[in-house]
DNA sequence: TTGATTTGTAAGATAATCTAACATAGTAAT
DNA sequence: ATTACTATGTTAGATTATCTTACAAATCAA
């Protein structure tokens, strides 16, 4: 009856990406540095996330409390 | 894959419900006012919608669009 | 014309997010 | 053991987003 929304359409905005993913801010933003995820921006400079960057996030925190560390997920992930 | 995020899960604020509905925020929260439609709250007082509610709201525009007042409307979805 | 409906706009307050910087616990290397 | 790096926490100050309330304006109905 709905058209749903894509997963690589940016909808979500940071405090329901931390609820959705169990992540911090401060854990978002790094993996972003470390080029582990890239949520889109919008207008205002914010970051807006798809259903695909929140299940890569959910990926890396599960390797993350797994033990592996950041170069490790890099290389687990470096592919699509 | 993945889990998906279901319909009566509200994730999406403000702004992007304006982007997808085509509604300002003004009529958005005047329908709210009119008991069209019921957004969640999130600890902050901000609106929070789901699936459902952004469903909901096009389907609004949509008869707001084709002449229909809001009685009109009222009438329509007083169901589910 | 008068009154009700629907939306716009503005103001002031509060919440959410941003970047940058510094602190710290843990890990690895020397 | 000391040093350096990694990953995250915390804080500060600035900016953006959203909230409520009120008033204005346009539209529709009586």
């Amino acid at each position: 009856m709905n058209k749903d929304i894509p997963d690589d359409v940016a909808t979500f905005p940071m405090s329901v990406v931390k609820e959705l993913t169990q992540l911090t801010g401060r854990q978002i933003r790094y993996y972003e540095e470390q080029g582990l995820v890239k949520p889109a921006r919008n207008e205002g400079n914010r970051r807006v996330f798809s259903l695909n960057d929140i299940n890569r996030l959910k990926k890396i925190k599960s390797l993350i409390d797994q033990g592996i560390n950041i170069a490790g997920i890099k290389a687990m992930l470096k592919d699509k």
